[in-house]
DNA sequence: AAATCAGTTGCAAACGATTTGCAATTAAAT
DNA sequence: ATTTAATTGCAAATCGTTTGCAACTGATTT
């Protein structure tokens, strides 16, 4: 079997409506900058930084301080995921209205292409870290890092 | 069998000689900075801060430009590891001569407590990943995060 | 549709971590 | 003691991210 699934990857890009829908829910604005950057973001697959966003957006559509502040409401929001990928940077992904999507990233040490990682740190073992420590809400965070197909010479 | 080896902690302090010596053999001079820097790390169990260790250092004892140098230097060396605890510092932590040390840290969100985990993502689950993208000398960066006991309220 | 108001934005300055250029200093080899 | 390459302090420079503030704009009300 080859990629029939396509590693779940259709991943259905979140209606627009629906996104805007929880901005205004909690009574924030729908701007002009916020549909454009939201926009990019539902094309894209995988974490994006602020400066990513800010590249793709037509130029002047938006100041790159607006994306870090439009990124930190989304985040508090739930509608993103900010992931650590260790080079600087966050980076961010839209998280569906539903679904949890806790999951990892392998990164290429030398071009940084992403893969999506699907395997997760055992729960219980998690759990049972948890309780040796006497800490709660234990949670991670986990990323793979080596030499993607084409970088490997 | 339990902890008979008492987790390990027993991490003896390693020789000062035997890190003096490491810098000897690259044709790295042994200053009084370092020196001061490494008989600081000795003495710390958990993962430092370049400001922690300068903030600990005798007062103009050295610039905290020359640690980050250092700690670059003994990173490259394999003398230190860096840890990212997603707060926007580096933490450095001696590694042993020999010992590979490859092991994680439990966080407190609040008062940032640290807790040294011996548990380790599965290896044959790393492996499979790795041959399932095509990856190759593929590692992972893992932290745990939670609420110590005390910041439980 | 005009008025109203809280939420937003652009811009520039501020920040915190880390890096770097450079002239002066120093450990280690000769 | 001399020589040389490694190292340091200091200040300035980078980089990602945040923030103050006056001008602006959705969304709601009239």
């Amino acid at each position: 079997m080859k990629k029939t699934c396509a590693h779940k990857h259709a991943e259905k890009k979140q209606e627009l409506s629906s996104l805007t829908g929880r901005l205004r829910r909690e009574a924030r604005k729908i701007t002009s900058p916020r549909a454009a950057i939201l926009e990019i973001l539902r094309h894209h697959a995988h974490p994006l930084t602020n400066k990513e966003i800010f590249a793709e957006l037509p130029q002047g559509e938006c100041d790159l301080a607006t994306i870090y502040r439009a990124m930190q409401l989304m985040e508090e929001l739930g509608m993103v995921k900010r992931f650590d990928f260790g080079d600087g940077s966050a980076r961010f992904k839209l998280v569906g209205e539903g679904d949890e999507s806790h999951h990892h990233h392998l990164i290429c040490t030398r071009c940084a292409e992403v893969v999506e990682i699907g395997e997760c740190f055992p729960e219980e073992i998690e759990r049972r870290i948890a309780r040796a420590n006497g800490f709660t809400g234990v949670t991670h965070r986990l990323e793979f890092f080596g030499l993607c197909p084409g970088c490997q010479k």
